[in-house]
DNA sequence: CCTGTCTATATTGTATACAAATGGCCAAGG
DNA sequence: CCTTGGCCATTTGTATACAATATAGACAGG
């Protein structure tokens, strides 16, 4: 999209994630026009994306705010992700093709070489296990399925913890595609929803999981 | 929200849904603000709204125009909502209680009531049934469902054509919505999900042999 | 005759000024 | 002391002017 709105955009949802404004704060949108260089228009626009995503919630008197994501939200989000990306899972099984299969074990393969050392790319993980997602919902061949997923798929919460993620777990979510791959050759539908719906609910015990240490800190933080 | 925003929503969203602007009719902010009487920065507002309802799409260079729905689009939102209102209702059931249950059966009533005479009161009973959906989203008491099924409750083509459906038709998901609440009775989430699914799909395929026959004059009039 | 480019025009993006509304504060009265 | 009323400050909503950008048409060159 065009440059101002897009800077809005980046900016705001950037200081959301990484923390710098944490939850419940208020977003003033002149504050926020200052803080990203350009007039409050491309502000409010930029908001009204952020609040589609959930990002942001406004009050009854439609000021806004951080949104705060309670755990019991993120379980909720990640339920019903698991639901929706598992039904993309075996839409995409019915509609597979060897040239997609192709590029799907390239990408996993790609998270392989990211995750194997002793230091482990977590950055590269992250990027190939977007591309894999990626493919699988872009075969699943559904519009309405994807602009559902979107406001799914970039959990505030998850990409800062991101990085605890054990070397353990990076090897089982590899393991995991590798099975959805499977499911996948055998163009068997019901075997990669389950696959899929398996794998986002094992992400969210190990989100919480690492997340039952931080609780704390993010807590005083926000506080 | 806002006076002149909601008034070119509400314009903009019922122009497409009557018919008055066809699928695939350019969109321009200066001549909709003219139309509904606002500037052009509401229009923008609504449009943007519209744009995540997918009733609108823009194409690679920002202009807007109507988005027309194939049959296969429709059959995929229909699709996706039989499965989240499934989810709905079995989490509605394992947290119902006799209250909302009252609720609901009254809401039934009136449905029934809406329906019984020979000539159906169309509009009594859609308002009766968004009400009876309404009431089991927020029992299901997940924020990110309601977010997501905004998208897919308000379909551009099925209120075009909810006149159509015959007497037997309405009869039936008044039937339907009986074994729903036997259902949340008995708190059996499975149960009410099932019974959902189907309620939903029914729906859809009453929609589909319904516009089988106005399918010609849709796509003359959209020419 | 076709094609590529340049320009004129229409449309969207951005900034800013102003209007409306909300919330808090203080003062006055019970 | 608590309540209530209205005023003021802050924030969002709207309109409009201007800038950037894309589209379409015409014209020149091959």
């Amino acid at each position: 999209m065009s440059r101002a709105s897009d800077r809005a955009y980046a900016g705001i949802r950037s200081m959301i994630l990484s923390g710098e404004l944490p939850a419940g704060a208020p977003l003033g949108e002149e504050a926020l026009a200052e803080r990203c260089g350009v007039s409050r228009t491309p502000v409010r626009d930029a908001l009204r994306r952020l609040e589609a995503e959930l990002l942001v919630k406004r009050n009854e008197a439609q000021r806004s705010f951080v949104a705060d994501w309670s755990l019991g939200d993120v379980a909720d989000a990640f339920e019903l992700r698991a639901m929706l990306e598992g039904h993309a899972a075996r839409r995409a099984a019915e509609r597979m093709d060897d040239g997609i299969l192709q590029r799907l074990r390239l990408c996993n393969q790609a998270i392989h070489e990211a995750i194997r050392g002793k230091q482990p790319d977590v950055a590269g993980f992250l990027e190939g296990n977007r591309e894999f997602h990626s493919i699988i919902l872009e075969t699943s061949d559904s519009r309405r399925l994807g602009s559902l997923l979107a406001s799914l798929i970039e959990q505030p919460v998850v990409w800062r913890t991101a990085h605890h993620y054990s070397h353990e777990a990076l090897r089982r979510s590899h393991g995991e595609h590798d099975e959805l791959l499977a499911a996948f050759a055998r163009r068997d539908g019901a075997w990669a929803e389950a696959v899929m719906a398996a794998h986002i609910r094992r992400a969210f015990h190990a989100y919480a999981d690492a997340h039952q240490g931080l609780a704390t800190f993010d807590m005083v933080r926000s506080a």
